[in-house]
DNA sequence: TGGATATTCAACCGTTTGGTTTATGATTGA
DNA sequence: TCAATCATAAACCAAACGGTTGAATATCCA
């Protein structure tokens, strides 16, 4: 059995795996964009960026609004916060973040959460 | 044609979706391990795990020493650096990390980085 | 020497990923 | 009404993932 946050947490990682997913949401970032216009800086098919899109929102990093013929992409970087605290809490450099790491670590405890 | 420094991320970001692979980070913080004693705690098999370890070691995450027939896991968690700077930026919550992501970008455009 | 231990390799399996092309459905607007 | 536009679905493909089992390799030690 899996933890739900440990799922989400994995959905996200996997989603932020790949560059061109990166990069629609760095997109994102400025504006909410239509499925045509977050296509076109990309060289593959609209199909493909779309399959990417579909992706990110069952991660929870987006969501999308259809609008008349249009869908709108909005970012929802929400998503990433369980996320940030587990890789922010390896960054030694700076060892403020234990404190999160632990707390997390004992929610997911805390949720009968197997392997 | 993919970046050198975009590639590492999406290893980094692609290692940490699986939980297993996570928890392995997770134990190998608090000092290094042989792989068997890696295994130890997971019901799949030793050869499954050896996948893991291979797979968190191209991602730079982990480095492996072997020292007669054991072999050494050792945490790097510097390989994070870069996937921590790019997620942190979408933690708007504090807007403090920008001027990181800004940096991050720049950086990626200055290596003929296409996507 | 030879048995036990540590680890990986090899072959296999089913599923997922990231892309394609073509077809289809829904909506807009002249 | 009817052509154009927006987006997904469907079918396909090659490669990667996450796991298995069984064999192979290397090392230790009695």
């Amino acid at each position: 059995m899996y933890g739900a946050m440990t799922e989400r947490i994995d959905q996200v990682f996997a989603a932020l795996s790949d560059g061109t997913r990166r990069q629609i949401l760095t997109m994102l970032l400025e504006d909410d964009m239509a499925v045509t216009d977050v296509a076109e800086p990309f060289e593959m098919s609209l199909a493909a960026i779309s399959k990417h899109l579909t992706l990110l929102s069952k991660a929870g990093l987006i969501s999308q609004e259809k609008r008349g013929r249009v869908k709108w992409c909005k970012l929802e970087p929400e998503a990433m916060r369980d996320a940030i605290v587990w890789i922010e809490s390896f960054g030694q450099l700076e060892a403020l973040n234990f404190d999160a790491f632990e707390a997390y670590l004992d929610r997911e405890l805390g949720q009968t959460d197997t392997n």
